[in-house]
This record gives structure tokens, C-alpha cells and sequence, in this order.
RNA sequence: GCCCACAUAGCUCAGUAGGUAGAGCACAUUCUUGGUAAGAAUGAGGUCACCGGUUCGAGUCCGGUUGUGGGCUCCA
């Protein structure tokens, strides 16, 4: 019931008003559709960015491919076979079929293809932010976690078949290490092992199996199996993460392909001079941007982490006679790369405070007469802890620390 | 997509017996210069989701459509 309440508080459909971050309009753009609000869009680039960089250090390399593509292509990868009802009906320019795509896999796999490659180019570790669109019944949409049309954060990793055992290890790390600079430090994961109705060769299947099973051995976190649940084209690992209130949420994930790579016949030259089948793992670690930003919107209960906040600093003037000093005091702030506005309405000290509180920015710094002659700022928390008078060199550093180490407050 | 519920201002909601709409917040203007979660006045803002029916008259009753919420199924 308390929890109840709680999830009420939190849900990020609500937040995501309040707060300004984004919204949905059925009349004028359609249902499970999302539109990122100026603060919700500098989450998200933030997230981005910060997954972007460690990707290029992790060895990935980003591509980008266009939003639809010929009929022939999803015919080829069974698409149109296999998932053709969570498909928006095609476009129609110049006697051929075009269609939105909903995964991006083809479009990697026909980079893969663009030139011979040898056991000497691999891994190949392809990444793309890329945004795909299912058509989702009705019935199922809900505000972030569950819409029409997202982004993923995907790749895809072709590899030697004796290479797959530390690829999976480095990707399953890579997982778990991302989802902790968000703050999600509670993890579940799940292996899913072949189903009756399956495409690939059965040692491959047990190779696979294995090295996701050893992976998970090695991973030190609890998991599961469930017996029968991989998809037809391979296994799989899921990542579950447990939010602040203790709900489950699939993020992450790790699955094998052995269906794409036979229908587009891809293959790598060995030492032998012969051509050989890679393996082809795909990945999502955050999941989709929207899901996952729904998620970290419920998990922080719209406090987040400073590092992400889109208004790090708040500064409130008492009386406009502090306005000058408060504009001074933002330059100052803005050079030292935080994210900062002024609020010099006329309302008063009470409510320019509870303002900035309903916004939920960690700091809030208060500029009367007093701090204006001793050349002070006065930091109030958004938990309501006040740290009282002091230089702004101090408070900077201290915003600083917060930023670095990705704590909330 | 299926089952149940709901649809009134940007948001949260009132609307009593069917008699052609109200509050608070937000917004605008003005006054207010106030030390840690709401200073005050005035103003603007609605085809009561849409279509049809019953009625002298429908926000209110009936049917349909669309959408939303919860559950089921499915997924990133």
C-alpha cells in the first residue's frame, strides 16, 4: 500500500510533466510516440554521450543507417516471415517497397558485407544509437517503457568462433559496469537456452550455451535459467535491474544470432584461405533510451544524480537587489562547466525556494545582502539540509565532486 | 488485441434533481523588496473527447467511435 503510494509519486509519466522532460500527444502525433522536452532532450544527450565515450573506448565503432530500406531486404533476413505484424505497412516510391525498419541488424550486417573480411579485421564491434519503430498494440503502450518508436543503443559484435567466449565475457562487463554509472547496482541475470523451434547447427547451439553459461559463472551475479526461452535464431542473457523500490525492470540484452549470418551468407576468411561463418552476438545495454530514461526517471523519483540533473544550480536572489551579484555568480559557475539559472522573478525568497524544490535542483544557492558583502553564497540541498554561508570556491568544488563520483544527493 | 473503468480550462478536480459551466494551481498585468517549501489584487483562459439518439432543453440519460488508466498477452 506504502509502496503503492511510493510508485504513484514516482511514475515517470507524472515526472515527466511536473518536471518539463517530455510528452506524448495522440491527436496530433500518435500514441507510444515521444516527444523529448529541452530538459528531458539534455538527459538524454547526457546518457548518450556518456555511453558513446566509454563504447569508443570499449573498441566499438559507430555507423548510422537509414530509417527504412527495400522490401528485398527484409525478406532476406526474415523479417517479413517472421515479424512482419510488429511492422508499419511499407512506403511506396518508384515501384518499390520501402519499409521503417525495427531493428537495425540488417543494415549492420550489409556493412559487414560491404568488403572481404578476414580473421585478421575481427572482432568487429558495431555500434548505432539507432531509432527503430514497431507497431505495438494498442493496448500495451505506456508513457516511456513501452512505445511505438525508439532508439536502441545497439550493436553488433561479429566474431571467430574462438574469439565468442571472451567477447561475451567483455560485453556482459561492459553491461554491468554501464548500468552502475546510473546507479543501478542491483542485478539479476537470466540465461535463456534453446527452443523447440530454432534455426542453426546444434554444436553451435551448445557452444553458445556454454560460453553464455560460463560467462554468467564468472559474472559473480545470481542468475537463472530459463529452460526453452531463447529466441528461434539463438540463446540469450537478459539483465534485470532493481530499482528503488525493488521492482524489476529488463534492461539489457545479449543474444545470439545464428539466423542473419546464414541468410546473408557472411563469412570471414580464415588462416586456412578459406571462407568461414563468424558468430554474430547482438546487444542492447540500455535497452532503448526512452525505456531506459523511464526507468531512471522512476529510480531516482526525479532526483537525479547531479551529473545528469538538467538545472545543477539554482540561484536565488532575495531581492533584486542581489541580482547583479547573483548574474555574476552564474558566469562564475558556468565557467566552471555547471548548469545554472537565476531566478529573478519577483516572487518572493519562500517561494523562488519551494519553486526550485518542486523542480528538484540539488542546489539552490541564496544571495541576500549578507552573502553579497562577505562575497558568500548560501547552499541549500534539495533534501532541505542546509550547508550554510560559505566562498563559492568551496561550494564550486564541492558541486564538482558530486558531478565526478555520480552521486545523488 | 481482449476484460473492466474513465474522458469537464495547460495541470488537479467540483458540477448537487437534465435548465446552455466553477475552484485551486499554472499563465498575464500591477502592487509588494521579503532570510530557507506558496505575499496580494486584477485579468485572460472551456465547441464539457468526437458522432448520433431521447428530450421543449443534455456536461448530466442511451448507443457508437476515438483516446486514456488498470489487468491479461507480448516486448527494448
Amino acid at each position: 500500500m506504502q509502496r503503492l503510494e511510493e510508485a504513484k509519486k514516482r511514475d515517470h509519466r507524472k515526472l515527466g510533466r511536473d518536471l518539463d522532460l517530455f510528452s506524448t500527444n495522440h491527436e496530433m502525433v500518435g500514441g507510444g510516440l515521444i516527444l523529448w522536452h529541452p530538459k528531458g532532450g539534455l538527459i538524454r544527450y547526457l546518457m548518450e554521450e556518456h555511453s558513446k565515450r566509454i563504447h569508443l573506448e570499449g573498441g566499438y565503432e559507430f555507423v548510422f543507417t537509414p530509417h527504412i530500406g527495400r522490401s528485398v531486404l527484409w525478406e532476406t533476413s526474415g523479417h517479413l516471415d517472421f515479424y512482419k505484424e510488429s511492422m508499419y505497412a511499407p512506403i511506396e516510391i518508384d515501384n518499390q517497397e520501402y519499409y521503417l525498419k525495427p531493428m537495425n541488424c540488417p543494415f549492420h550486417v550489409q556493412i559487414y558485407k560491404s568488403r572481404v573480411r578476414s580473421y585478421r579485421d575481427l572482432p568487429i564491434r558495431m555500434a548505432e544509437w539507432g531509432t527503430v519503430y514497431r507497431y505495438e498494440r494498442s493496448g500495451v503502450l505506456h508513457g516511456l517503457t513501452r512505445v511505438r518508436g525508439f532508439t536502441q543503443d545497439d550493436a553488433h559484435l561479429f566474431c571467430a568462433p574462438e574469439q565468442m567466449p571472451e567477447e561475451i565475457d567483455k560485453v556482459l562487463n561492459f553491461s554491468i559496469d554501464l548500468l552502475k554509472d546510473f546507479g543501478f547496482d542491483d542485478f539479476k541475470l537470466y540465461l535463456s537456452t534453446r527452443p523447440e523451434k530454432r534455426v542453426g547447427e546444434e554444436a553451435k547451439w551448445d557452444a553458445a550455451e556454454d560460453a553464455l553459461l560460463q560467462a554468467l559463472q564468472r559474472s559473480g551475479y545470481p542468475y537463472d535459467i530459463n529452460e526453452g526461452d531463447g529466441a528461434f535464431y539463438g540463446p540469450k542473457i537478459d539483465i534485470y535491474v532493481t530499482d528503488a523500490l525493488e521492482r524489476p525492470w529488463q534492461l539489457s540484452t545479449i543474444q545470439f544470432d545464428f539466423n542473419l549470418p546464414e541468410r546473408f551468407d557472411l563469412t570471414f576468411i580464415g588462416p586456412d584461405g578459406q571462407p568461414h561463418r563468424p558468430y554474430m552476438i547482438h546487444r542492447a545495454l540500455m535497452g532503448s533510451m526512452e525505456r531506459f530514461f523511464g526507468v531512471l526517471i522512476e529510480h531516482y523519483g526525479g532526483n537525479f544524480p547531479v551529473w545528469l540533473t538538467p538545472v545543477q544550480v539554482k540561484l536565488i536572489p532575495i531581492t533584486d537587489t542581489q541580482n547583479d551579484y547573483a548574474y555574476e555568480i552564474a558566469r562564475k559557475l558556468k565557467d566552471a562547466g555547471l548548469r545554472v539559472e537565476v531566478d529573478d522573478s519577483d516572487a518572493r525568497m519562500n517561494a523562488k525556494i519551494r519553486n526550485a524544490q518542486l523542480e528538484k535542483i540539488p542546489y539552490m544557492l541564496i544571495l541576500g545582502a549578507k552573502e553579497m558583502d562577505a562575497g558568500q553564497v548560501n547552499v541549500r540541498l534539495r533534501n532541505g539540509k542546509r550547508l550554510g554561508a560559505m566562498a563559492l570556491e568551496e561550494f564550486i568544488a564541492l558541486a564538482q565532486e558530486a558531478i565526478e563520483k555520480k552521486i545523488a544527493i
